[in-house]
DNA sequence: ACGCCCGGGACCACCCGTTATT
DNA sequence: AATAACGGGTGGTCCCGGGCGT
């Protein structure tokens, strides 16, 4: 079994993961410098790229911890409770967090907005998030239909998408605004008009 | 009458103007460098500032332009039409639109969620966009629900922030994605379970 | 004969050279840029070429200007008054100006010091000012002598080339201490220890 | 033992430091750019920041090795001989000095000129460094008075800057006027008729 | 025919993401 | 693991001339 090299080379890894997400969050992928990154993380410079091959390299990283703390297996049946109370938490959990970070938005969509295009692995690795996410809400709505908690006929991806691409328009439209008000009235409008 | 001061003016700044614009909705605001809009306009870069004061007037001017491209006046009473025909016919617009930019999104959205955060000029330009085109919305709302074409009791503006959340969403959904589907559904859903 | 062009073209110019002169002074010929200049003026820019034909023409301008308000006719016998009084008169005159000028010095110890090197159209005109007022106190010192005001046996030139050194290094002092000390003793001492 | 980090890197930022020191004292502060300094010392241009934090850290190091090689500790009774021996000595070793830089002046004095004013980072060190170099002039005119070697009634302090004002004002004219003349007279002067 | 605006592009100080060296 | 090297790039400014408009 492999021992950790060194206790500071895992801890400074650690350390730049988590200012690289701060930062890339706050101020985005083009405004955020690897100088930035490695001066919140307090860590030389030249550093970084022993612990990441490069910038982007970072950003994927930052994409599946953010994606992780999206905490989207509390969707899953095997988490318990009932499928629609699944996705109310889950949606009442996200309000939390764009309270929480309401002057940076959800990084997900920041990074869908910024990043150039298609065919680019940050892009990519985002549209698999959302569409992972998209996956794990739709799951839930297909047994909520089916525990007779939800009637909406649509498909349960095309639901699950509509939720997802509000949320994402309310939270930058709260990061802009400086306001919780899109985000609140984005969570009353879902739960009464589409979660039915 | 007012002078033109000169005509080659005129067309240097507009070229800038309209560079700037394509830029900065492809590669957004941190991705694109004042000497790429001014090789793209054929200009030589002193030239640049002449007209515009700063990159972040520059991009302002993108903003309004952009704006102004959104005809949301279509939805005026004074356009003509019935009000919630208005409002379908823009959500049309829209939805061509996006379809025309798949791979940019929505300007208006890309620099929400790009832009640092509030008390920025640009953020603040964004926001006022945002504010008028919701409230042009919300006004056909109330036209369409006084008309009897539309039964919803949320308040207008509600209405109208959720349609525009959703659509920014979708629109760098569609962008990350490659696809039209997002913008589709959305488009779908909005028509059939909001404006109702 | 040649009228003048126009009243607002005269005018222009002589804004253009107070400024500049100004800005200069203040600070220095690198560091003012003709924008400075023109902006300080509220001359529009490209107007500059029409008075000036360049930025070093300017300083040539501003220099004798300095030099004008120096007022070293007032060492000269037509101004009347005794030699030696002729003498401190001037100094007097001068130790008020430095504290004026606290914050800038003497022009031309300024330009001497920055413009690189002599065969330099600015550098030039600054010695022959230098040369001028040298001229200028030696010739008073040599009537002073005369007239057995004044004792010292050394070259008139020598004596008077002595002075101004320590008049430009007192200013220069003066201006990076913020203090009129320096001048206040370089002034005393060549009261009491030189002009006698 | 402390290992030095890399020995190609002392190197550089030695070379940036002279080519600085060089340029700086010959075309000024603003007259010179970061892009002249590096590229006289050969260095490739952004390894610049590595050394120096800006460009007016580089100043500020110019400053102190200039200063450095002023070597007034000569004139500290511990480096023996007679006070006025060591002024004298000193006093000869600035006039070679100045004879040496003919074109270029003073550094200080130079920079006294050119920096704007006080509460500047530059102006400061300057003016400490005069402070400090008037201090140890009259240090050694005290013990010379104490030894009988010198008999002027002013304050030590007061003819120590009476010399330095006249020193700088004498380079920046020999800078100007390209001859040695003016420094040598401030030489004869001083000793004939200050420092008795 | 003159005053002005814009054109023009080299240059400014400073920073970028990355890699070779130690 | 960490430093300095690397050089092209950043937004912005420089001084100045040539052509347009009155």
């Amino acid at each position: 079994m492999a021992r950790p090299r060194s206790a500071a080379s895992a801890e400074t890894k650690q350390r730049l993961s988590e200012s690289a997400l701060a930062l890339f969050h706050k101020r985005g992928y083009n405004g955020t410098s690897v100088q930035d990154i490695v001066s919140a993380a307090g860590a030389p410079k030249g550093t970084f790229y022993n612990h990441f091959a490069s910038k982007e390299a970072l950003a994927l990283d930052s994409v599946s911890r953010y994606f992780a703390a999206l905490n989207v297996e509390t969707l899953d049946s095997s988490a318990g409770g009932s499928p629609l109370g699944r996705i109310t938490a889950h949606l009442r959990f996200l309000g939390d967090l764009a309270e929480t970070y309401l002057d940076r938005g959800c990084l997900l969509g920041n990074f869908a907005s910024e990043i150039p295009a298609h065919s680019n692995a940050v892009g990519e690795a985002v549209e698999e998030c959302f569409t992972r996410w998209a996956a794990a809400i739709a799951g839930a709505i297909d047994e909520a239909r089916e525990a007779d908690e939800l009637h909406a006929t649509e498909p349960a991806v095309v639901l699950a998408g509509y939720i997802l691409a509000g949320y994402e328009g309310a939270a930058s439209r709260s990061k802009v605004s400086g306001s919780t008000e899109p985000m609140q009235q984005f969570l009353g409008m879902t739960l009464s008009r589409i979660l039915v």
